[in-house]
DNA sequence: TGTACATCAGTGAACGCGCGTTCACTGATGTAC
DNA sequence: TGTACATCAGTGAACGCGCGTTCACTGATGTAC
């Protein structure tokens, strides 16, 4: 990682590096390859020996976020088996963490406006990502009795939603911060809470 | 709101309507205060006749937007009287359904990343919103018995986080929009199952 | 081991662009008498 | 009703800036013989 004289040695990676600091210190607007290029000693003029542009570099700063929340959870869920309760509450958890401890990466997949639809690869591995998930949504689902049993990809869609929702709204400098539960309580709870609508935990534990 | 002459007439709310306009169309990003001032008809620097500039257009369109908000969210709120339920489940429905009809208004609020404390009218606005929610959270939690009552302000902040995640991943061309679900069914759906959890509905209604 | 040469990863200067903002100005409006 | 004048809302030119991108180039590296 040490630049020593002419050539870099990784500067691809260090300029992904470098733009998911500032991805995460100034938001996608305020990121610019210039500024990831001086982050990573070099002039801007060099990022195009390496990808076609700025939107190229942020897309592959999403991606790499992508497989890090595709392998967390994966880990998550297959440290929760065999209970299918404990792997679904562990995947929702995950996505929080995820989105404290990569917040350059979860900002650049989800806030800098780039589709996941971008180039094939992206949406390969998001799409692995949800998948587990949807997987997850599944096992749980089986606990249901089938005649109330919603699908497996709208409960995993609402987990994804009141996930993201939390992040957004409390974890972050926006406008419900002032809130009085800390964003992983809030999460828990309210899992808590849908798990008990769908009679997968007793009413009264 | 024709411009007649020299003089505008009412240039401040065009303004603020061009903003609108081009945040709904290219994003917070691709908001520039020379494109809207062209959209009004006039040069940049009259922009700032009414404004200190960029970010104080945005705010006020911020503004605007939450007073729209924390409206129609009493308008749902009190149609839904006596009932705390109805009031409940149409101040949910009543969000989707603003960040449907006013886009640009929503992304200002929510993804412009405008802080609600830059000044008081927009966080005394924004607070109104917040309260109405509240309120009506507040009311459902008398029918549930105290010892297993979750605190009003919880109950509104999961509410709020499924609606922003429903609206952020679902609603928009976002990583989850590939959903075979329409936003407002996973909205609804997943505000069901929460109030079963809550012990509101019957189990098997 | 030494040399020639191809390949590659960087430089640095230059570009055109549109941005937000400032400034002295001027045209239009409204009001006092 | 007409005129003088203050106020106000716009103009238009100019600014400095940093951006993303291009280009011909050159220094470093690695490989064939």
């Amino acid at each position: 990682m040490v630049k020593r004289g002419y050539h870099h040695g990784n500067l691809r990676q260090a300029l992904v590096d470098a733009a998911l600091d500032l991805i995460r210190e100034k938001g996608p607007t305020g990121f610019t390859l210039s500024e990831a290029a001086k982050q990573a000693g070099v002039t801007p003029a060099a990022v195009y020996r390496h990808f076609e542009g700025r939107e190229d570099l942020i897309a592959e700063a999403a991606r790499q976020g992508y497989e890090i929340f595709a392998d967390l959870m994966q880990y998550a869920y297959d440290k929760g088996q065999p209970s299918a309760l404990a792997a679904f509450e562990a995947t929702g958890r995950a996505y929080l963490a995820f989105a404290r401890r990569y917040p350059g990466h979860y900002i650049a997949m989800f806030e800098s406006g780039i589709s996941v639809n971008r180039n094939p690869d992206l949406a390969a591995v998001a799409r692995r990502a949800w998948t587990v998930l949807e997987k997850s949504a599944g096992d749980l689902s089986r606990h249901i009795p089938p005649e109330k049993r919603p699908p497996a990809s709208m409960v995993s869609a609402h987990i994804w939603a009141l996930s993201h929702g939390v992040v957004e709204l409390f974890a972050r400098n926006s406008p419900g911060s002032q809130s009085p539960f800390p964003p992983e309580d809030l999460l828990e709870s309210g899992i808590g809470v849908y798990l008990r609508g769908l009679g997968l935990i007793p009413p009264d534990a």
